[in-house]
DNA sequence: TTGTACGCGTTATCAG
DNA sequence: CTGATAACGCGTACAA
């Protein structure tokens, strides 16, 4: 189970004729090797199968490579495509990635960046939760980077990557009283994530300035079937409201499906609905969902640049843009 | 940027006033320490925010304790499903997860074992592509565990984990028998994966079998946009089906919306669909989709639980269910 | 139980 | 350009 027999630096020395710094230069970008020498390295490693040992070389360079991905609920649509982006930035950096799958708990967040460490990470990026500010310092004061993305805490010497939510939550009200709406609510989980509050409040903000009360409601996790339990409740109310923003594209479906299926509204024109996110389900055509757009790739590239790049400041923070993207499920457009 | 200073063994041994080795002993389940001398040092490690560094311990114990998930389209729901059920399995297993990202090509797959094979990784478990054989037999020469997931090629020393995907298909089409249908179809992507190919050919010939031709389409990738097309492929046809078997979930969600918003047919009256994976959006209102269970958590724990067993044959293979999850999509039921 | 000494596979340094 | 040698941080055989 534990014998592993890789081949080492040294054998390929000895099969090429060479000694063992040959082999070692043949194979670091920029050192100085004859051709001759080259040659009959690479020949001799690939008759053997060598491949330099990742784990000896960040030994020694004191840089393994390894970015830890702190993630929970990674199958979420908007959770998977974020990873997916970061992994194929980190790759064409040079870097791999690592998984560590956290519950809700931020102890367990905990638990994953002392893993981190443990493995030498050139940096950590944390996609949930948020770990005590006592481990987040002693990765920072031990030279890992750390990216906190949607996170809103402010933590000394992490890059913090955030969207507009208020300003997107404005744009949504907007969009609903361009479309005629009267009755607004919010649709909420009872996570209490940054972010999300975010949208929360920049609704309810956007309406008052209007003069408008926003209804509301929040239940449980960020996902499809707290939608279901947020529509019933909402669609039961005296005062029914005609335009509904959710927190994100998993509630919003949800609630859509539940509005037409049991309450047998249309949308959208009983109902206004818009979600957060721009998962691939909004765009399918049962749901065809006016949503925010998350630009994952640039939240990847923002992330793994940042990475690439010696130190700047103790502050650093990153606010990105989330386009509105209009489908059907709000009237005009 | 490559300035990192964790703090060591060594430091702590000063610190707590007694010699390195018991730092390690301390840190090594089952070594022997005295509880004064192990007092002393984790009280000495907690202070200074030691943790033991893996690269040095893999480099030692020839165990690096990572293992390789090798997957390409990882926001795929069923993917990422997966994903998660085996990076929980893992670290209950005290391992951890490296995440690689290929493309469709097979190269991109061996360039992704070499990574792992460079990391020292203790296992690679590849769910999609197939790696050349030259390099799994590297793998497993060097002593590396290898795990293929619904792969169906044969490999020396490798794990097979698949699906009866032939039986599968049998139990669909005797299921759209049961409800009536006469016109069969299949809709495939033209991927050609081996377990796609095999719930084609599980269907095809259980229709053969009751007297029935069955109508095959197949395109592009394995998607939701797929499905919309072999919609309008296979629902234009002179004689059109009234029961479509799809490959998997994501074309039957396609089809199904197409057939009912562009055909304004209904479902299950006019037309019956059965998918495969049992991803969640199949159990959405929306789509209420019959379909097959791909059993995730079964298969994330035979993988790991295999790679803690010492190796035993040369030949591992293990059949799974898909067990059939009757919802609205098929009359009767 | 404890400390000393060595080796794991690399890379960096330095003399040739 | 090349080879010998010293680190890197850890586990462990061995002697005390």
């Amino acid at each position: 189970m534990n014998r592993k027999i890789f081949v080492s630096a040294k054998e390929v020395a000895h099969r090429a004729g060479v000694s063992r710094s040959a082999v070692s230069r043949t194979f670091t970008p920029g050192a100085s090797v004859s051709e001759e020498t080259r040659r009959r390295v690479v020949e001799a490693a690939e008759a053997l199968g060598y491949h330099v040992n990742h784990l000896a070389r960040g030994l020694m360079r004191n840089e393994s490579g390894i970015v830890c991905l702190i993630v929970s609920e990674l199958d979420t649509p908007y959770r998977a495509s974020l990873i997916r982006a970061l992994t194929r930035q980190l790759q064409s950096a040079s870097k791999v990635a690592m998984l560590i799958n956290t519950d809700r708990s931020d102890n367990s967040v905990d638990q994953a960046l002392r893993q981190a460490i443990s493995y030498r990470a050139d940096a950590s990026i944390i996609l949930s939760g948020m770990p005590d500010k006592s481990i987040t310092e002693l990765c920072v004061k031990s030279g890992q980077r750390l990216v906190l993305i949607n996170r809103d805490e402010q933590r000394d010497g992490a890059l913090r990557i955030n969207l507009h939510d208020r300003e997107a939550a404005r744009r949504a009200f907007i969009a609903f009283l361009r479309a005629g709406c009267r009755s607004f609510a919010f649709a909420n989980s009872d996570v209490g994530t940054p972010s999300l509050m975010a949208r929360e409040e920049g609704f309810r903000a956007a309406g008052r300035e209007h003069g408008f009360e926003i209804t509301i409601e929040r239940y449980g996790p960020t996902r499809y079937q707290s939608g279901v339990v947020l529509a019933q409740r909402l669609l039961t109310r005296e005062a029914r409201p005609d335009a509904i923003f959710c927190a994100n594209d998993l509630l919003a479906c949800g609630l859509m499906d539940t509005a037409r299926h049991q309450f047998r509204l249309t949308v959208p024109d009983d109902l206004c609905i818009i979600g957060f996110d721009d998962i691939e389900q909004s765009s399918w055509s049962s749901y065809n969902l006016t949503t925010f757009s998350q630009p994952v790739d640039r939240i990847a590239e923002e992330a793994v640049s940042w990475l690439a790049q010696p130190i700047l400041s103790d502050e650093n923070s990153c606010k990105l843009e989330a386009q509105l993207v209009w489908r059907g499920s709000v009237r005009g457009g």
